[in-house]
DNA sequence: AAATATGCGACCGATTTGGTCTGAGTTTTG
DNA sequence: CAAAACTCAGACCAAATCGGTCGCATATTT
């Protein structure tokens, strides 16, 4: 249905949640999933991919846990999904041109791939710093 | 992964098709099922929810079929989607403002509601008759 | 009445997804 | 040096979703 994945949300909060300390030391994924009520393990893992991928720093041993690799404003709301969920593509062969050989006649590509840039582009503008500003809005 | 459903993209397809060919008859869902190498009962199936959602006219009978109930201009790819697929929400509580009761703590749903509206911006504001006109510079 | 459509619901198998478990390797602390 | 606390990595499982099929009822044209 065009929804995020929950593990997906889960790196959102998580890295929202460092981007709103950061400078200000580590956060281990046990500490992350219990301030939001999240399976820890899963936690973990989804942590562990975006370290992985580069956004977060991980220190090891007692007392380790996560950072931010970049300072909040460098970080989109994008390279978090993407780096958990993949690619993100609102069709499956809306990424290369000429992937749709299978049905020649694939007319609706085309002009979903411009629906596909803006969310990107929606995505991609959206900075962990104005999501933890947001936050703080409400309360 | 935020991806649309095949039964989404089938129906876009479809009413595409229909667009194209508004104001001269009908065509049933074998026809189009077989124009697109598409599996005709799910094609149906298909066609049968866009027509109880009011976007399509059914006709019944032998050389019955499916039409465009409104001109092109003023159907949108999101009114085909959201019918087939439900309500467009990137993530589950972003649709009403106080549903996310389960987890106080849910600070990434507020900056993504933004997202959400610009991604429902983008397909309701692209109608069948653009969709056609934009294939046929490729064909 | 026969042929051809849609309408609708049940059903099935495959894939994905959320979540768990286990077992490593690493760093700090005592 | 040993224990504790943490990250890392992979296999693994159950449940939900999804793509697709089947069967039957109903409506319409010929």
């Amino acid at each position: 249905m065009l929804r995020l994945s929950k593990k997906a949300d889960y790196g959102l909060i998580a890295v929202r949640h460092l981007a709103a300390m950061y400078g200000q030391g580590t956060a281990s994924a046990k500490d992350i999933a219990q301030a939001y009520g999240i399976p820890p393990q899963l936690m973990a893992k989804v942590l562990q991919r975006l370290a992985k991928k580069g956004l977060l720093v991980s220190q090891h041993g007692s007392a380790g846990g996560y950072e931010l690799a970049r300072p909040p404003a460098f970080v989109s709301a994008l390279e978090v999904i993407s780096a958990i969920d993949g690619p993100m593509v609102i069709t499956s062969c809306v990424t290369s041109q000429g992937e749709c050989q299978q049905t020649p006649l694939c007319t609706v590509r085309e002009p979903l791939r411009k629906v596909n840039e803006s969310i990107i582009n929606a995505l991609g503008t959206l900075s962990m710093a104005q999501m933890v500003s947001a936050a703080e809005l409400r309360g």
